[in-house]
DNA sequence: TTGTACGCGCTTTTT
DNA sequence: GCGCGTACAA
C-alpha cells in the first residue's frame, strides 16, 4: 500500500510557505510518509525550470530528486521515516469564465505523464493567459475547453476537477459551480475518471450523490507548506507509476485504488453554512429556516459543502453505493499533540514533541494510523495514546467550520480537560456521553433549491421578441423618411431588426430593403441579428457605405468599359502618400488627411494648394486601375449623378434603406444616400448626436440635425428606455452632457433605477492607480487567492467573471501600466488592438479576459463593470502638445460613452502625476468631473496601505 | 548593404 | 521615453 498526495503547491504560488521547493518536499514527504507526491505548479516557468533541474526520470512516468540532492539532505530525516519519494508532475488551474450567464470558477487538477508534454502544454496555455504570475494560474477558459486542450496536448493526461465542493471555485461550488459534472464538461465528461472531494467533505457525504458513482472520489492535502502535505491523501496498492496511477483512476477498486484518507469534514472551512463576519454558523436546516439569508445582517449566507451535498443529493443520509472504497478520517498529529498538550499546533513544545515521535516511531501517517496504541503510549504518554484511540473510533467533538473559517475537532470534553489537569490515569476513563461520534443525526434529503426568481428585466428585455412602444412607433413607422434618436442601452440594433422584419412580413421582398452600416463587424452582427428574426426566405442586403459604393462602381463600369477595380492596400498606399508628400513639402499624414477631407466633400475642385498633388495621388492610382476607400464612396456618388440609367435601376431597387449610426456619416455618404433615393424609397436613420466622436475622421454629427431638409418630411422618434445602466451611472453620464445644452435631447430613462454610485478616486501615480484597479478587479472577480474571497462581506466577490470588466482609456500609452497590474495581479486581460494575429492560440478567442481599450473602441460595447481611467487635466479633453484639439464637447461625448458602458458599476479614477511622452506633469482632475453635478459620484479615497500579510496567513 | 547615432514627434479609427 | 526614420560611415 502507498500513500499519494498528488495536490499541492509550490513557493510559487500565492500564499505559500517559502521554502516549498523540491528539497523541502523530498523531506516532508518522508515524515509524513508519502510514497507519491504530486510536483504543483507545473504551469509555472520557474518551478518548472527547478523541477527539470532537481528531478530525474525514473523512465515510468514519476521522477525522483536527483541522488547527490538527496545525499546531501538525508540526515534531515528521521531515520525510521527514511522511504523513497517519487513525484508525479501536477498542477492546478483556475478557470474563471462565463458559461449561462453565470460566472463560473472551476478548479482542476491536471497530472502530466513527462516534461515534454508538460512543457508542450505550457507553450499552449501560455499564449491564453498568464502563466508566469502564479503558480495557480487563472484562465478565462472554459474548464471544458481547458480539458480539451489537454487532452489535444497530451491524451494520456490525467484530469481531475477539484476539491468539488468548495463554494467559490469548485465544480460543484454553491457560488459560482455547476449542479452536475456534465453540465461542465458536456461530451468530453468520460474523459474524467476521478473528482477530488476536499477539506471540507468525506466519502460518506459523496456517497449520497448516485451521479458521483462511477467516478473515484480521491482526496488530496491543497498543502501550501510543506507541514500540510497529507491532510488528505489516496492509497493505492498499485506501483507508483503515472500509467498505473492512471488505470487505477479509471478502472475498479481491484485496479489499484484501494481508498482515502480525509480530514473530519467539519474542520473544512466551508463544511456548515454562515457569515464569519457576523458570527454566525448555522446547520443546512438552520439555513433553510431563515431562508438562506443571514440572520444578523439579512444578506445571503454563504452556503457551505453539507448543505450542497444535501442540495444535490439523491439518496438519504447514511446511503452507501453498491461499490464503495476504504476510508480513514484522521486528525494532522500537531493538532492532536497540541490538544493532548494544550498548546497551539505550531508551538515549541508541539514540534519537539513531534520530532521525537517521528525519530521513534515513524512517519506521520503511520502514527496516526497504524502504531500500536502501546507504543504510541509509551513514547507518547498515555493520554496521547487515548486521544489517538478515540480519533481512529471516529469519537471526536466538532464544532463544523463555516464560510472560510476552518472547523474544530477536539478529542476531549472541556470537562475532561479540566480533570486531565494534574492527573496521570486519564487513558482509563470512559468517553463522555458529550463526546459524539460523529456520525450525526441528520435531516432528511433536501428537496431541490426552488429556481431563482424571475429577473426583473424579462417583462422587457431585448433580447425577446416584443418591442417596448417607443421602439414600436418607430419600427413601425411607415409615413415616409425618418430618424431615430436613440440613446446609448436603448435598443437600437433591435429596433432596426425589428423594422426590417416587420417590413419583410407585410410583404416587402428581401431584395428592397438595404440595411447600411459604418463596420463590417456591425453589418456581420446585424445580419446575425437578422437571420435569426427572419429564418426563413431570403435575407436584405446588409452593407457597409463602402461595400454599397463598391458594387455601385462595379455596376457602372459594367455597362461602361468594364474596367478593372481594385482597392489600394494600405501599404502601397503610404508609399505613395511619402512620396508625393516628399514633393510637395507636406508631412504625408497632413496629405492624407487633406485628399480624404477634399474626397468627403464631393467637390470637384480641390482647394488649390492641394490640387497637383492630389492629381499625382489620383494618376498613380488610376495608373494601376486602383481606388482608395473613400473613392468608394466618392466614385460611386459621381456615377450616379453622371449615369442616369444607372441613377434610375438604383433608386428603383430599394423601397427601404435602413442606416445605423447616421451621427457618424460625411457628406459624401449623405449624397451616395440621397442619390439612392428615389420617390417611393423611405430612409430610416438611427443614431445618437450625443454618441458622435468621430469628428477626427470626417464624420459629421450636424447632418443628424438636418435629416429633415435633407430627406423631406422625414418624422423624428426617440427611444428614452435605457436597458443597460443603472440609475446612478445614468444620471452621472447625463449630468456630464447638461454642460452642453442641446434642447432636442431627452432624458434617458433606466430601466434599472438602483444601483450603487459611481466612485472616483484621485492616486498618486499611473503606477498607483493600476495597482488600484488590478486589486479593485481582483476583488470583483475573487478567487485570486481565499482571502480576498473572506475579506469583504456584503461586497458580493466573486460575482463577475474577468469579460464582464473593461478599462477605458483616452490613449494607448496609458494601456501599459494597467496591464502590467493586472498581470501581476494574475488577472487575464487583453489589450485591445494589441496581440499580433500569429501568435493567437486557435483556443484564444475562448479565452475569457478583462478588456483594455480605449474610449473609442469601446463604442457600441458593454460590461457589467467598467473603469474610466485617467480623468485628468490635459489628457480628457486630450490636448496634444503642439496641435489644435478636438472640440471640447467632443471630448466630452467621448466620457459620455465611456461611462454609459456600464451597466452595474463604475470606477472613475485619475492620478496626480502623469508622465507622457517623456514630460511629467501634476495634473489636476480633467474639467469634465466636475461638470458631473455633485452628489452623483461617489468620492473615495485611497486605501491606506497595511503591512503585508504573512504568506501563511491562509491557514493561521 | 548594414550598423549606428541622432533627432523628431507623439490621439482617437474605419473602410 | 521611445520608436522610427534619416543620415552617414564602413
Amino acid at each position: 500500500m502507498i500513500v499519494a498526495d498528488l495536490h499541492i503547491h509550490s513557493r510559487y504560488s500565492r500564499a505559500t510557505a517559502r521554502d516549498l521547493d523540491p528539497e523541502h518536499l523530498w523531506i516532508a514527504a518522508q515524515r509524513k510518509g508519502i510514497d507519491l507526491l504530486g510536483s504543483g505548479d507545473f504551469t509555472h516557468p520557474a518551478w518548472f525550470a527547478e523541477l527539470s533541474e532537481k528531478l530525474v526520470e525514473t523512465g515510468d512516468g514519476a521522477y525522483v530528486l536527483r541522488p547527490d540532492l538527496q545525499g546531501a539532505l538525508a540526515g534531515q530525516v528521521p531515520a525510521p521515516c527514511r522511504r523513497e519519494v517519487r513525484f508525479l508532475l501536477s498542477a492546478e488551474i483556475s478557470s474563471i469564465y462565463k458559461r449561462g450567464g453565470k460566472t463560473r470558477k472551476v478548479h482542476s487538477l491536471i497530472l502530466m505523464p513527462d516534461l515534454a508534454s508538460v512543457a508542450r502544454l505550457n507553450q499552449r496555455l501560455g499564449r491564453l493567459g498568464n502563466i508566469v504570475s502564479d503558480g495557480r494560474p487563472i484562465l478565462g477558459l472554459d474548464a471544458k475547453d481547458l480539458l480539451e486542450l489537454c487532452l489535444e496536448v497530451e491524451p494520456s493526461v490525467i484530469f481531475i476537477p477539484a476539491h468539488i465542493w468548495t463554494p467559490w471555485f469548485s465544480l460543484f461550488g454553491s457560488k459560482s459551480g455547476f449542479d452536475a459534472i456534465e453540465e461542465c464538461f458536456g461530451e468530453l465528461t468520460p474523459h474524467i475518471h476521478a473528482l477530488e472531494t476536499g477539506l471540507s467533505s468525506d466519502p460518506p457525504m459523496n456517497w449520497r450523490l448516485s451521479a458521483l458513482d462511477r467516478f473515484t472520489l480521491v482526496s488530496h492535502s491543497d498543502a501550501h507548506s510543506p507541514a500540510k502535505l497529507a491532510r488528505e491523501a489516496d492509497l493505492l496498492t498499485c506501483p507508483p507509476t503515472y500509467a498505473d496511477l492512471a488505470a487505477a483512476l479509471a478502472g475498479p477498486a481491484e485496479a489499484g485504488f484501494h481508498g482515502t484518507l480525509e480530514f473530519f469534514p467539519d474542520e473544512g472551512k466551508y463544511h456548515l453554512d454562515g457569515h464569519r463576519k457576523c458570527g454566525v454558523r448555522l446547520t443546512p436546516a438552520e439555513t433553510r429556516e431563515h431562508g438562506g439569508r443571514c440572520p444578523v445582517c439579512g444578506k445571503p449566507l454563504t452556503v457551505g459543502v453539507l448543505n450542497r451535498v444535501e442540495e444535490l443529493a439523491d439518496r438519504p443520509e447514511g446511503s452507501k453505493p453498491a461499490r464503495l472504497r476504504h476510508f480513514e478520517s484522521l486528525i494532522p498529529l500537531p493538532e492532536l499533540i497540541g490538544e493532548v498538550m494544550r498548546q497551539g499546533p505550531a508551538t515549541k513544545g508541539v514540534s519537539q514533541a513531534l520530532e521525537a515521535l517521528l525519530e521513534r516511531l515513524g512517519p506521520e501517517l503511520h502514527i496516526l494510523r497504524e502504531a500500536p496504541l502501546e507504543d504510541l503510549q509509551s513514547v507518547g504518554g498515555p493520554i496521547l495514546g487515548e486521544a489517538l484511540r478515540r480519533m481512529r473510533q471516529g469519537q471526536v467533538i466538532t464544532e463544523g467550520g463555516y464560510d472560510g473559517e476552518f472547523g474544530k475537532v477536539h478529542l476531549f470534553s472541556n470537562e475532561e480537560h479540566a480533570e486531565l489537569k494534574g492527573q496521570k490515569g486519564f487513558w482509563k476513563l470512559a468517553p463522555k456521553a458529550g463526546a459524539r461520534s460523529r456520525a450525526k443525526a441528520g435531516p432528511a434529503a433536501r428537496p431541490k433549491a426552488s429556481p431563482p426568481a424571475a429577473p426583473l428585466l424579462s417583462a422587457l428585455d431585448p433580447a425577446r421578441e416584443g418591442l417596448n412602444p417607443e421602439q414600436a412607433l418607430a419600427a413601425d413607422y411607415r409615413g415616409g423618411h425618418l430618424i431615430v434618436r436613440a440613446g446609448p442601452g436603448s435598443g437600437k440594433t433591435r429596433l432596426l431588426v425589428q423594422r426590417a422584419v416587420g417590413l419583410l412580413r407585410e410583404g416587402a421582398a428581401a431584395e428592397e430593403i438595404l440595411l447600411i452600416t459604418f463596420t463590417r463587424k456591425a453589418a456581420g452582427e446585424l445580419g446575425q441579428r437578422l437571420a435569426e428574426a427572419w429564418p426563413q426566405g431570403r435575407q436584405p442586403l446588409t452593407a457597409t457605405f463602402h461595400a454599397l459604393g463598391r458594387r455601385i462602381i462595379s455596376q457602372a463600369r459594367e455597362g461602361a468599359n468594364g474596367g478593372d477595380m481594385a482597392i489600394v492596400e494600405d501599404e502601397k498606399r503610404q508609399a505613395l502618400l511619402k512620396r508625393i508628400a516628399a514633393q510637395a513639402e507636406w508631412k504625408p499624414s497632413d496629405l492624407e488627411l487633406a485628399i480624404s477631407r477634399h474626397k468627403q466633400t464631393l467637390d470637384q475642385e480641390p482647394p488649390s494648394d492641394l490640387a497637383p498633388w492630389l492629381a499625382l495621388y489620383q494618376e498613380a492610382l488610376a495608373g494601376e486601375g486602383l481606388l482608395d476607400l473613400d473613392d468608394l464612396v466618392r466614385e460611386a456618388c459621381l456615377a450616379l449623378r453622371s449615369d442616369a440609367e444607372l441613377a434610375r435601376s438604383w433608386r428603383e431597387r430599394f423601397r427601404h434603406v435602413l442606416v445605423d449610426e447616421y451621427q457618424d456619416v460625411n457628406q459624401a455618404q449623405v449624397e451616395l444616400l440621397k442619390a439612392l433615393t428615389g420617390p417611393r424609397t423611405q430612409v430610416a436613420a438611427i443614431g445618437d448626436p450625443d454618441q458622435a466622436i468621430y469628428g477626427f475622421r470626417g464624420a459629421d454629427r450636424s447632418f443628424f440635425a438636418r435629416f429633415a431638409r435633407d430627406f423631406a418630411g422625414a418624422a423624428e422618434f426617440g427611444l428614452q428606455q435605457n436597458y443597460r445602466s443603472n440609475g446612478p451611472i445614468l444620471a452621472a453620464a447625463q449630468g456630464l452632457l447638461e454642460a452642453d445644452p442641446d434642447p432636442s435631447r431627452r432624458p434617458l430613462l433606466p430601466l434599472r433605477p438602483e444601483g450603487p454610485l459611481p466612485s472616483l478616486i484621485a492616486l498618486a501615480s499611473p503606477e498607483a492607480e493600476a495597482q488600484w484597479v488590478a486589486a479593485r478587479i481582483a476583488e470583483l472577480i475573487g478567487g485570486m487567492d481565499s482571502r480576498q474571497v473572506e475579506g469583504r462581506a456584503g461586497e458580493n466577490p466573486g460575482e463577475y467573471a474577468p469579460r464582464d470588466i473593461a478599462v477605458l482609456y483616452r490613449l494607448h500609452a496609458l494601456a501599459p501600466a494597467l496591464q502590467k497590474a493586472l498581470q501581476k495581479a494574475g488577472v487575464p486581460v487583453q489589450v485591445a488592438g494589441r496581440t499580433p494575429l500569429e501568435e493567437t492560440d486557435p483556443l484564444d478567442f475562448k479565452a475569457q479576459r478583462v478588456s483594455l481599450l480605449t474610449m473609442h473602441a469601446a463604442k457600441g460595447l458593454e460590461w457589467p463593470v467598467v473603469f474610466v481611467v485617467g480623468l485628468e487635466e490635459g489628457l480628457l479633453p486630450y490636448l496634444p502638445p503642439g496641435k489644435p484639439p478636438s472640440p471640447a464637447s467632443e471630448e466630452r461625448r467621448l466620457l459620455f460613452v465611456a461611462l454609459t458602458r456600464a451597466r452595474e458599476r463604475l470606477y472613475l479614477s485619475r492620478a496626480a502625476r502623469r508622465s507622457l511622452f517623456g514630460e511629467t506633469r501634476q495634473p489636476g482632475p480633467s474639467p469634465f468631473l466636475t461638470q458631473i453635478p455633485e452628489g452623483l459620484l461617489k468620492i473615495e479615497k485611497p486605501r491606506a496601505r497595511r503591512p503585508r500579510a504573512s504568506q501563511l496567513g491562509l491557514f493561521k
